[in-house]
DNA sequence: ATATAAATGATAATATTTTTCATTTACAAC
DNA sequence: GTTGTAAATGAAAAATATTATCATTTATAT
């Protein structure tokens, strides 16, 4: 179950925010989409409803959105410029959300979800993105 | 287990590509830490040795390397600005790489490999990115 | 040593995101 | 309903990030 305009009007008024057309267009455009859209996506789809809009307060929106888990930030096949090393074989990550500390683990199989995703929704599936973020000791302890 | 800085080299050449000094450089610094690096941040480290380089080579670089699996793209912390629509409670997505169709799934628990991964590293976790990628049923038939 | 295709640096072009600031607006208090 | 106020907006500029173009240089096979 998704989550309704309606739901997401309430809970931003809630915390404060107020609720101007603007930010209702956004989370209308958004909502009424089983897609993923990105700013610009959105700023021409709200644009038609709204002409005077600036691609500005799209991108505030979203911040405030994402914020408050209104709405779902995706990784798929976007380019976030970020390398580490390879490795050989087939592996995770697990990352240091203060230094950056990359370490890499195997091991675990997704397989078994693979197929029962698959089965599910019919979907033939290419890849998968699982990363891990945490403190490192050192990081914890430099607290 | 990491690719070093020799095994890269070797893999390169084994494709075509030409093993430049700029290309070991690239390769050299990204192989020397346990962090992640954006191309801005390479190429920093880069101009040090060889303050001729521009930063186009570090991106034409760059995307050989992950185009040859001997570096990964991170996503952590990153802004890959893509949204769609929240859901009440904890879920993962699967999105057609063809239509940008999400499908939210639930009911699968991190929280043993989660446990694994914090008793073997001492990392506190805090989050975790799981997404899967894939062809949904329209997309296959209409190929 | 040389020929050649590939790679590079410099620069411009494009794309993306954030800041700034004067004006407008939602909404709480009356 | 009016009004006061802080928050939100649009427009424009600034800052960042990425890609394309092209003349010159370079790795490498011969």
């Amino acid at each position: 179950m998704r989550l309704t305009e309606r739901k997401i009007a309430a809970t931003l008024r809630q915390h404060g925010y107020k609720l101007t057309s603007q930010r209702r267009s956004v989370i209308r455009t958004i909502a009424s989409t089983q897609d993923h859209l990105t700013p610009a996506a959105i700023y021409q789809k709200v644009h038609q409803d709204q002409p005077s809009i600036g691609l500005a307060t799209i991108y505030r929106t979203l911040d405030i959105l994402a914020k408050l888990e209104l709405i779902c930030e995706l990784h798929a096949g976007g380019s976030c410029h970020s390398y580490t090393i390879g490795a050989p074989g087939h592996h995770h990550h697990l990352i240091c959300s203060n230094c950056g500390e990359v370490i890499d683990f195997a091991g675990y199989d997704l397989t078994k979800l693979e197929q029962r995703l698959s089965r599910q929704t019919g979907f033939e599936i290419e890849g998968h993105l699982l990363e891990f973020i945490g403190l490192c000791q050192n990081c914890q302890q430099n607290d």
